[in-house]
DNA sequence: ACCCAGGGTCATA
DNA sequence: TATGACCATGGG
Protein backbone atom coordinates (compact mmCIF):
# COMPACT_ATOMS: atom_id res chain seq x y z
CA UNK A 1 0.00 0.00 0.00
CA UNK A 2 1.70 3.37 -1.18
CA UNK A 3 1.87 5.81 1.24
CA UNK A 4 -0.19 9.06 1.54
CA UNK A 5 2.82 11.17 0.45
CA UNK A 6 3.75 9.04 -2.67
CA UNK A 7 -0.04 9.38 -4.04
CA UNK A 8 -0.16 13.43 -3.39
CA UNK A 9 3.25 13.32 -4.92
CA UNK A 10 1.67 11.41 -7.95
CA UNK A 11 -1.03 13.49 -8.01
CA UNK A 12 1.21 16.86 -7.89
CA UNK A 13 3.01 15.66 -10.91
CA UNK A 14 0.07 15.22 -13.13
CA UNK A 15 -1.31 18.33 -12.51
CA UNK A 16 2.19 20.39 -12.62
CA UNK A 17 2.14 17.94 -16.13
CA UNK A 18 -0.90 18.97 -17.25
CA UNK A 19 -1.31 23.22 -16.49
CA UNK A 20 3.07 23.92 -15.51
CA UNK A 21 3.70 26.48 -13.23
CA UNK A 22 0.62 29.09 -11.70
CA UNK A 23 2.57 31.81 -10.52
CA UNK A 24 0.74 32.20 -7.39
CA UNK A 25 -0.98 34.37 -5.72
CA UNK A 26 -1.46 37.13 -7.94
CA UNK A 27 -0.37 40.38 -6.05
CA UNK A 28 3.14 42.71 -6.20
CA UNK A 29 2.88 43.01 -2.22
CA UNK A 30 2.48 41.18 0.51
CA UNK A 31 -0.35 43.65 1.66
CA UNK A 32 -2.41 43.58 -1.84
CA UNK A 33 -2.10 39.54 -1.33
CA UNK A 34 -3.80 39.66 2.27
CA UNK A 35 -6.52 41.80 0.96
CA UNK A 36 -7.06 39.53 -1.83
CA UNK A 37 -7.16 36.11 0.30
CA UNK A 38 -10.03 38.33 2.44
CA UNK A 39 -11.89 39.42 -0.91
CA UNK A 40 -12.12 36.09 -2.64
CA UNK A 41 -13.82 34.59 0.00
CA UNK A 42 -16.85 32.68 -1.89
CA UNK A 43 -15.97 34.53 -5.33
CA UNK A 44 -14.32 34.38 -7.97
CA UNK A 45 -11.02 35.99 -8.54
CA UNK A 46 -11.68 38.13 -11.66
CA UNK A 47 -14.38 40.19 -9.95
CA UNK A 48 -11.76 40.72 -7.02
CA UNK A 49 -9.56 42.42 -9.54
CA UNK A 50 -11.81 44.85 -10.12
CA UNK A 51 -12.31 45.73 -6.46
CA UNK A 52 -7.72 45.60 -6.15
CA UNK A 53 -7.57 47.67 -9.65
CA UNK A 54 -9.99 50.35 -7.71
CA UNK A 55 -8.48 50.49 -4.83
CA UNK A 56 -4.93 51.01 -6.14
CA UNK A 57 -6.24 53.55 -8.31
CA UNK A 58 -7.02 56.38 -5.83
CA UNK A 59 -3.78 54.55 -3.89
CA UNK A 60 -6.15 53.30 -1.40
CA UNK A 61 -4.17 49.64 -1.32
CA UNK A 62 -2.98 50.98 2.38
CA UNK A 63 -3.72 49.83 6.00
CA UNK A 64 -3.93 53.40 6.86
CA UNK A 65 -6.03 54.25 3.88
CA UNK A 66 -8.36 51.93 4.08
CA UNK A 67 -8.77 52.36 7.46
CA UNK A 68 -9.28 55.75 6.83
CA UNK A 69 -12.08 55.08 4.85
CA UNK A 70 -15.77 55.03 6.12
CA UNK A 71 -17.61 51.99 5.45
CA UNK A 72 -19.91 53.21 2.97
CA UNK A 73 -17.51 54.35 0.35
CA UNK A 74 -15.29 51.10 1.51
CA UNK A 75 -18.10 49.06 0.17
CA UNK A 76 -18.88 51.05 -3.10
CA UNK A 77 -14.93 50.03 -3.72
CA UNK A 78 -15.49 46.45 -2.79
CA UNK A 79 -18.97 46.35 -4.65
CA UNK A 80 -18.02 43.55 -7.16
CA UNK A 81 -16.72 41.09 -5.09
CA UNK A 82 -20.23 40.65 -3.46
CA UNK A 83 -20.80 40.37 -0.13
CA UNK A 84 -19.34 44.13 -0.14
CA UNK A 85 -21.18 45.27 3.51
CA UNK A 86 -19.21 42.25 5.24
CA UNK A 87 -16.07 42.74 3.23
CA UNK A 88 -15.50 46.19 3.87
CA UNK A 89 -16.05 45.25 8.30
CA UNK A 90 -13.73 42.30 7.43
CA UNK A 91 -10.90 44.14 5.74
CA UNK A 92 -11.14 46.86 7.70
CA UNK A 93 -10.93 44.42 10.86
CA UNK A 94 -7.73 43.47 9.25
CA UNK A 95 -5.76 46.81 8.77
CA UNK A 96 -6.91 47.68 12.12
CA UNK A 97 -5.23 44.49 13.93
CA UNK A 98 -2.19 45.13 10.94
CA UNK A 99 -1.10 48.46 11.95
CA UNK A 100 -1.87 47.49 15.67
CA UNK A 101 0.83 44.94 14.85
CA UNK A 102 3.31 47.10 13.17
CA UNK A 103 3.12 46.17 9.91
CA UNK A 104 4.47 43.40 7.73
CA UNK A 105 8.35 43.39 9.37
CA UNK A 106 7.32 42.66 12.94
CA UNK A 107 4.66 40.17 11.98
CA UNK A 108 7.40 38.59 9.59
CA UNK A 109 9.31 37.62 13.01
CA UNK A 110 6.87 35.83 14.50
CA UNK A 111 6.78 31.65 14.83
CA UNK A 112 4.07 30.52 11.73
CA UNK A 113 1.82 29.33 14.91
CA UNK A 114 1.39 32.16 16.99
CA UNK A 115 0.80 34.14 13.52
CA UNK A 116 -1.90 31.78 12.78
CA UNK A 117 -3.69 32.14 15.98
CA UNK A 118 -2.98 36.21 15.49
CA UNK A 119 -4.67 36.05 12.11
CA UNK A 120 -7.64 34.00 12.95
CA UNK A 121 -8.68 36.27 16.22
CA UNK A 122 -9.01 38.58 13.50
CA UNK A 123 -12.96 38.76 12.58
CA UNK A 124 -13.74 37.45 9.33
CA UNK A 125 -10.63 35.39 8.75
CA UNK A 126 -11.11 31.91 9.17
CA UNK A 127 -8.57 29.13 8.64
CA UNK A 128 -8.35 29.49 4.69
CA UNK A 129 -8.25 32.88 4.57
CA UNK A 130 -5.55 32.74 7.29
CA UNK A 131 -3.62 29.99 5.46
CA UNK A 132 -3.66 31.59 2.35
CA UNK A 133 -2.00 34.66 4.18
CA UNK A 134 0.09 32.39 5.55
CA UNK A 135 1.23 30.69 2.52
CA UNK A 136 1.49 33.31 0.36
CA UNK A 137 1.94 36.79 1.91
CA UNK A 138 4.21 34.90 4.76
CA UNK A 139 5.66 32.27 2.83
CA UNK A 140 4.77 29.81 5.64
CA UNK A 141 4.72 26.08 5.30
CA UNK A 142 0.63 25.88 6.05
CA UNK A 143 -1.35 23.63 3.25
CA UNK A 144 -4.40 25.28 2.35
CA UNK A 145 -7.43 23.03 2.44
CA UNK A 146 -10.48 24.07 0.41
CA UNK A 147 -13.60 22.91 -1.03
CA UNK A 148 -11.92 22.18 -4.04
CA UNK A 149 -8.84 20.28 -2.11
CA UNK A 150 -11.45 18.24 -0.27
CA UNK A 151 -13.77 17.00 -3.36
CA UNK A 152 -11.02 16.50 -5.33
CA UNK A 153 -8.65 14.44 -2.61
CA UNK A 154 -11.70 12.38 -1.59
CA UNK A 155 -12.64 11.36 -4.69
CA UNK A 156 -9.21 10.55 -5.30
CA UNK A 157 -9.79 8.27 -2.27
CA UNK A 158 -6.96 9.76 -0.66
CA UNK A 159 -8.81 11.18 2.43
CA UNK A 160 -12.24 10.65 3.46
CA UNK A 161 -13.60 13.99 3.01
CA UNK A 162 -15.14 15.12 5.96
CA UNK A 163 -12.23 15.08 8.41
CA UNK A 164 -12.11 18.43 10.21
CA UNK A 165 -10.02 21.42 8.57
CA UNK A 166 -7.13 21.16 11.18
CA UNK A 167 -7.17 17.49 10.64
CA UNK A 168 -6.88 17.64 6.85
CA UNK A 169 -4.19 20.62 6.72
CA UNK A 170 -2.32 17.97 9.60
CA UNK A 171 -2.11 14.91 7.11
CA UNK A 172 -1.61 17.08 4.08
CA UNK A 173 1.16 18.72 5.93
CA UNK A 174 2.86 15.79 7.60
CA UNK A 175 2.60 13.87 4.51
CA UNK A 176 4.30 15.94 2.37
CA UNK A 177 6.61 17.49 4.61
CA UNK A 178 7.11 21.19 5.10
CA UNK A 179 7.87 22.80 2.00
CA UNK A 180 6.80 26.22 0.73
CA UNK A 181 7.08 25.72 -2.72
CA UNK A 182 5.71 22.68 -3.24
CA UNK A 183 2.16 23.72 -0.70
CA UNK A 184 1.99 27.08 -3.05
CA UNK A 185 1.81 24.94 -6.42
CA UNK A 186 -0.41 22.24 -5.20
CA UNK A 187 -3.02 24.73 -3.78
CA UNK A 188 -2.83 26.86 -7.23
CA UNK A 189 -3.33 23.46 -9.23
CA UNK A 190 -5.50 22.24 -7.77
CA UNK A 191 -7.76 25.45 -7.87
CA UNK A 192 -6.84 25.48 -11.57
CA UNK A 193 -7.30 21.94 -12.00
CA UNK A 194 -11.34 22.30 -10.33
CA UNK A 195 -11.74 25.53 -13.26
CA UNK A 196 -10.36 23.56 -16.29
CA UNK A 197 -12.95 20.63 -15.36
CA UNK A 198 -15.50 22.85 -14.54
CA UNK A 199 -14.79 24.50 -17.77
CA UNK A 200 -15.25 21.27 -19.88
CA UNK A 201 -18.68 20.24 -17.67
CA UNK A 202 -20.83 18.31 -18.64
CA UNK A 203 -18.63 15.89 -20.70
CA UNK A 204 -15.68 16.30 -18.15
CA UNK A 205 -14.69 13.03 -18.64
CA UNK A 206 -11.23 13.04 -19.55
CA UNK A 207 -8.48 15.35 -16.97
CA UNK A 208 -5.17 14.93 -16.18
CA UNK A 209 -5.94 12.44 -12.69
CA UNK A 210 -7.80 10.31 -14.84
CA UNK A 211 -10.85 10.72 -13.12
CA UNK A 212 -12.96 8.14 -14.59
CA UNK A 213 -14.67 9.10 -18.10
CA UNK A 214 -13.41 7.76 -21.38
CA UNK A 215 -10.65 9.93 -23.05
CA UNK A 216 -11.94 11.27 -26.36
CA UNK A 217 -11.20 9.85 -29.64
CA UNK A 218 -6.84 9.65 -30.55
CA UNK A 219 -6.10 11.05 -27.27
CA UNK A 220 -3.65 8.32 -25.33
CA UNK A 221 -5.67 7.47 -22.30
CA UNK A 222 -3.73 7.73 -18.70
CA UNK A 223 -3.04 4.72 -16.78
CA UNK A 224 -5.71 4.91 -13.81
CA UNK A 225 -3.90 6.37 -10.88
CA UNK A 226 -3.27 3.30 -8.40
CA UNK A 227 -5.56 4.14 -5.24
CA UNK A 228 -5.04 1.18 -3.20
C1' DA B 1 -34.08 31.62 -14.43
C1' DC B 2 -30.69 28.84 -12.09
C1' DC B 3 -26.07 27.59 -10.30
C1' DC B 4 -21.87 28.61 -8.29
C1' DA B 5 -17.57 31.15 -6.93
C1' DG B 6 -10.12 30.59 -4.40
C1' DG B 7 -15.53 31.45 3.18
C1' DG B 8 -16.92 33.04 7.64
C1' DT B 9 -20.14 34.03 11.31
C1' DC B 10 -23.99 33.40 14.03
C1' DA B 11 -28.21 31.09 15.69
C1' DT B 12 -30.26 26.79 16.69
C1' DA B 13 -30.75 21.61 18.08
C1' DT C 1 -20.69 18.70 16.88
C1' DA C 2 -23.45 19.82 13.12
C1' DT C 3 -26.52 21.79 10.09
C1' DG C 4 -28.95 26.22 8.19
C1' DA C 5 -29.35 31.12 7.13
C1' DC C 6 -27.11 34.91 5.73
C1' DC C 7 -24.13 37.88 3.17
C1' DA C 8 -24.52 39.70 -2.77
C1' DT C 9 -22.01 40.44 -7.35
C1' DG C 10 -20.86 38.51 -11.90
C1' DG C 11 -20.32 34.79 -15.30
C1' DG C 12 -21.82 30.31 -17.13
Amino acid sequence: MRGLDQKLHAIFERLYDAYGPQCWWPGETPFEVMVGAILTQNTTWSNVERAIASLKALNYLHAEAILALADEPLARLLRPTGYFNVKARRLRCFCAWYLDQGGYEPLRGEKTEALRADLLAVQGIGPETADDILLYAFRRPVFVIDAYTRRLFARLECIRGNEDYEALRGLFESALGADVPLYNEFHALIVRHAKEVCKSRPTCDRCCLSLGCPSSAGATPRPAMDAS
